[in-house]
DNA sequence: GCAAATAACTTTACTATACAAAGTACACGT
DNA sequence: ACGTGTACTTTGTATAGTAAAGTTATTTGC
């Protein structure tokens, strides 16, 4: 079978951690909505980043294979477009299912434990 | 106005670092739905965890006065149990909303980049 | 009744990394 | 030629996640 999540129902195995991080996601979610790439700068507005921040996570996610970097020049200036790379589109639904299986998971506890009645609790303490 | 996210749709500022990380995200999901609270044992099996991570992950929840901890014995040997307190079910209620926008995002995003036309992309680079 | 094992944690140590601050390079206006 | 702005990169530090070792007490095997 499987990894642990056998017994450990909330072990959240799946969580990828480069993905599990605020400044990367919201990269990322920026990235899936424009196919043909960002620009440094639109990148950096759009999540809020400052330069440096921004570079290093680029690099993290570049040298995780998830987004392709492409260096040119524009106007007679640098210019880094990134894109998403098919890898990155892969992994980063498979990143979602589980994020959305947190969110589910925590809306049904939290729904059970409106009725707080001890009987019916789903998991039972041994 | 409110802050950055006027112009950094992308920013997340609301993901609580405390509770956006792996493990304390097994701990709090598994508390939510268990308002009598968890002993130190079963917490450990639910998430999958060390002694020592949980041990640690619970002191930072705790030192953020997310969850309450009760130390006791029970069959002659001690007995911690952890449950959340209000402040940290309400956190927790916003923290999960900021991840389901996330989650809704990218659903859009990824949904309007299947019809690549350039005109029809919410956000324009300068 | 003593040693070894187990339970239930805590403390310490290491390692990774997020973030900020400073640095580099080039172009453009004046 | 000189400062200013753009577009990044590099370096440094402080935080924090994880593993390993330590602690205390309590059963269990011999």
């Amino acid at each position: 079978m499987a990894n642990r999540s056998e017994n450990a129902p909330f072990a959240y195995d799946g969580l990828d951690r480069v993905f599990h991080e605020k400044a990367r996601l919201g990269i990322v979610t920026s990235l899936i909505g424009h196919p043909k790439g960002l620009a440094f700068s639109d990148l950096k507005q759009l999540c809020g980043l400052t330069d440096g921040n921004l570079s290093r996570h680029i690099q993290v996610l570049q040298d995780a294979g998830l987004v392709a970097v492409h260096k040119g020049y524009e106007r007679n200036r640098p210019h880094t477009r990134c894109e998403l790379t098919d890898l990155g589109r892969k992994r980063f639904a498979d990143y979602l299912a589980v994020l959305e299986k947190v969110v589910k998971n925590a809306a049904d506890a939290a729904e059970r434990s409106e009725e707080p009645d001890p009987d019916k609790v789903g998991w039972k303490p041994a």
